[in-house]
RNA sequence: CCAGGGGUGGCGGAGUGGCCAAUCGCACCAGACUGUAAAUCUGGCGGGUUUAUCCCUUCGUAGGUUCGAAUCCUACCCCCUGGA
C-alpha cells in the first residue's frame, strides 16, 4: 500500500456536514436510481449519489428544480448529492454519432432529450454551473472535454486545453453564483475539476497543473480508465494522485467494479461512481462476497473476495438460501435466490428493485470495509 | 364413420424437391456492461472428428418415386376442427 498518498484524508466536510471517506455514490442520473426509491437507498446504506445535469437538464429541467428546491427536495433525498456536468455523456454520445451534436470553444450543443426526441440542447461552462446551483448539489463537477482512450495526440492536447479553459470559465462562474447567492462558507457546496490527457502521461500533467492553479477543492479522475485490453488501468490511477497535494479531494469518475474502487481507495481516491452495480443489477449479474467481509484481513492484497450470481440461471430456480449469507440488504433477508430467479422470469420490476438494493449494499459494505468499520 | 386441417430439434413455429442439421422466437448454457441513448447486448445451443462449402443421425411410423426428400406418392398411427 501506498503510504504517502493512502488513508490522508479521512472524511470531507461540507455545508457543515461530514463525508466520511471513502465512499460510493450511486448513478441517479435523472434524478432516480432506476427501480428503487431513496429509502430503498437510504435502507441499502447509500449515502450520497450523483445526478446529471444535462439530463436534468433534458427533463425536468431546472425551472422545475428551481421550483421544487433542487433535486434533493424532488427526489425525497436527504443523502448526499453531486452533480456530473454531462460532459461525458455528451462527448461519449456524439463520438458514437456525430448527427447527434457538435462541439465548440464556447460549449456543446446537443440535439437529444432524454425522452429520445430531438430538441436542442447548448451547455456553455457557465450554463453548466447555473443548471448545478438549481440542482442544489453539495459537489459540483466542471464541464471537461472527454476523450475515449485511443484519441489521437492531437484530440488529447485540444481536450486537456479546453478542460482547462472551461474549468476557468466553470470556476469563475461558480464564485460568482456563490456571490449572487450570498452563501457563506459553510453554505457553499464544493467544485471540482476534472483531469482529462487520456493515456497520455504528460498531457495528463499538464491538465492537472492548469486546473491546480486555477484551484478547484477537488479533482475528478477523467476519461476512459481502461488499457488497451479493457483492464482497470492503474497505472494511470496510480499516476493521477502523485500530481496533488496530499490530503487532496479525488473522486473516481466512472469507477468502478468491485476490485477497481478497492484499487483506487489504494491508490488514493476518495469517492466514486458507476452504473456498474445498479445496471448489473438489471441485467442479473449479482455481486456477492466469497467470504464474511469481517473476515476479509487486507481486502487491498486479497484476491477474489466477491464473485458474480447470474441469479436467472436455471440452478438458482430451487435455491433456498439468500443471494448471499453474508448481506444483511431487505434482498437477502427476506427473499430466497428461488424467488428473485422467479420474478426475472415474468419480468416483474420487484425483481429489478431487490437485484438493485442487494448490489448497492454489497458495494455499501464494501466501503464500510475500506473506512475500516467492520 | 364422413369432410377438412395438421404432426419439424426442450417448447412454440418457419420451410413445401438440391443453397436444410433445418429461418425465427422462447427456454437453456457462457459472457459482456464501468462520470446510464442499456430491464440492454454478444456468442453457443443434434452428435463426431482430421474444424471442413467433412461425416453420422434427425422433420409422426413404414415403404416408395428420384441422381437427390422435412418437402412428392402409398399405407398406417396420432392430434385438431366441423358434420352424422
Amino acid at each position: 500500500m501506498n503510504e504517502s498518498v493512502c488513508g490522508k484524508l479521512k472524511n470531507l466536510k461540507i455545508k457543515g456536514k461530514t463525508i466520511l471517506l471513502p465512499d460510493f455514490f450511486p448513478d441517479a442520473t435523472r434524478g432516480v436510481i432506476r427501480s428503487i426509491d431513496s429509502r430503498d437507498l437510504k435502507d441499502a446504506k447509500i449515502n450520497g449519489v450523483i445526478v446529471n445535469t444535462y439530463h436534468l437538464l433534458s427533463q425536468p429541467g431546472p425551472s422545475v428544480l428551481k421550483t421544487l428546491g433542487g433535486v434533493r427536495n424532488f427526489m425525497g433525498w436527504d443523502g448526499w448529492v453531486v452533480s456530473d456536468s454531462g460532459g461525458f455523456q455528451l462527448f461519449s454520445i456524439i463520438q458514437k454519432n456525430k448527427s447527434l451534436g457538435s462541439i465548440t470553444r464556447d460549449g456543446v450543443t446537443f440535439h437529444l432529450s432524454s425522452k429520445g426526441g430531438r430538441s436542442k440542447y447548448k451547455i456553455t461552462p457557465e450554463k453548466c454551473i447555473q443548471i448545478q446551483f438549481d440542482i442544489h448539489s453539495d459537489i459540483m463537477v466542471a464541464l471537461d472535454y472527454f476523450t475515449p482512450y485511443k484519441a489521437k495526440d492531437e484530440d488529447i492536447k485540444l481536450s486537456v486545453d479546453l478542460t482547462i479553459e472551461w474549468g476557468k470559465r466553470c470556476k469563475d462562474e461558480f464564485e460568482r453564483q456563490c456571490e449572487i447567492r450570498k452563501l457563506k462558507n459553510s453554505d457553499r457546496p464544493i467544485l471540482f475539476g476534472v483531469v482529462q490527457g487520456a493515456h497520455n502521461l504528460k498531457e495528463r500533467e499538464r491538465c492537472a497543473a492548469g486546473l491546480k492553479k486555477i484551484g478547484f477543492e477537488g479533482y475528478g479522475y477523467g476519461g476512459w480508465p481502461f488499457d488497451d485490453e479493457m483492464n482497470f488501468d492503474l497505472k494511470l490511477t496510480e499516476f493521477i494522485p502523485k500530481l496533488f497535494d496530499k490530503g487532496t479531494f479525488l473522486y473516481g469518475l466512472g469507477v468502478g467494479n468491485p476490485q477497481a474502487v478497492v484499487d483506487s481507495v489504494r491508490l488514493g481516491w476518495n469517492i466514486f461512481d458507476c452504473v456498474l452495480p445498479t445496471r448489473d443489477a438489471r441485467h442479473k449479474r449479482l455481486y456477492v462476497f466469497t467470504k464474511d467481509p469481517k473476515e476479509i484481513e487486507d481486502i487491498f492484497n486479497e484476491k477474489d473476495w466477491y464473485e458474480y450470481v447470474y441469479i436467472s440461471r436455471e440452478k438458482h430456480v430451487r435455491g433456498n438460501s439468500p443471494i448471499s449469507p453474508y448481506c444483511d440488504c431487505h434482498a437477502c433477508k427476506n427473499y430466497s435466490r428461488s424467488y428473485l430467479n422467479h420474478l426475472f422470469a415474468i419480468d416483474d420490476s420487484l425483481a429489478y428493485r431487490l437485484s438493485t438494493i442487494h448490489n448497492l449494499r454489497m458495494y455499501s459494505m464494501m466501503m464500510e470495509k475500506l473506512r475500516g468499520e467492520i
